[in-house]
DNA sequence: GCTATAGTTCGATGCTCGTCGTACTGAACG
DNA sequence: CGTTCAGTACGACGAGCATCGAACTATAGC
């Protein structure tokens, strides 16, 4: 069964956003650099992101983001596009992705 | 022997600060509360700090954050007085703390 | 010299995490 | 219907981590 109710991981994880979890969601050095390339505003999906992980693993990671409040997915065809929470962030945790993204891009 | 040179987890770990140890030492909650508590500009002891585990879990989550540059040590008799290191963080990653500081506070 | 105090170090323990390959699901396209 | 493609779920494995108590070091005070 899957009825799209409100999973743990479900695409658009509204939760209280909790810092401790953003931050660790951000600090392994592949979900940042997920965050960086997401950083540009667009929808990526899985396989058009530069990873140098395995799929399964990149999958958990994007999961991790998801349940932190990170990102969000949208499910289109055989597709899933992941798009930056920038809003959410900016709204919980004001320039803190910000400062992030400025030192983790260059 | 301790002839005070460059240990790893030295007083004033001065390294490349990497943003993935920051925010890593940053995404537990008692060493956010610490670093909350150690951003009022002054030096604290690890004993006046507010803290709800084990003296020696403190030491261990005061390595952490020596280790990832986030906090420097100064020895003074029995004490050990701890210090944000504020300028080093704003130099490296301007805004984080900011960004981190001004939610965990409140 | 003893004792109290402040912190570190050292196992030990149990949990979490990052990684992988494989199996699975679900959609598109013949 | 069968196949391919995108992504998830499931173990499994090794490493790291948060936690503790106990032993240790070093300083200060008596």
């Amino acid at each position: 069964m899957s009825l799209a109710v409100a999973d743990p991981a479900e695409v658009g994880a509204v939760g209280p956003l909790s810092l401790p979890a953003v931050l660790h969601a951000l600090s392994d050095p592949v979900r940042l650099s997920i965050v960086s390339q997401l950083a540009d505003g667009a929808e990526h999906t899985c396989n058009s992101l530069d990873v140098t992980v395995a799929k399964s693993t990149c999958s958990h990671h994007f999961r991790v983001l998801r349940e932190a409040g990170v990102v969000s997915q949208r499910a289109d065809g055989k597709c899933r596009f992941n798009r930056l929470e920038v809003e959410a962030l900016e709204a919980s945790f004001p320039g803190l992705l910000d400062a992030v993204l400025r030192t983790s891009q260059r």
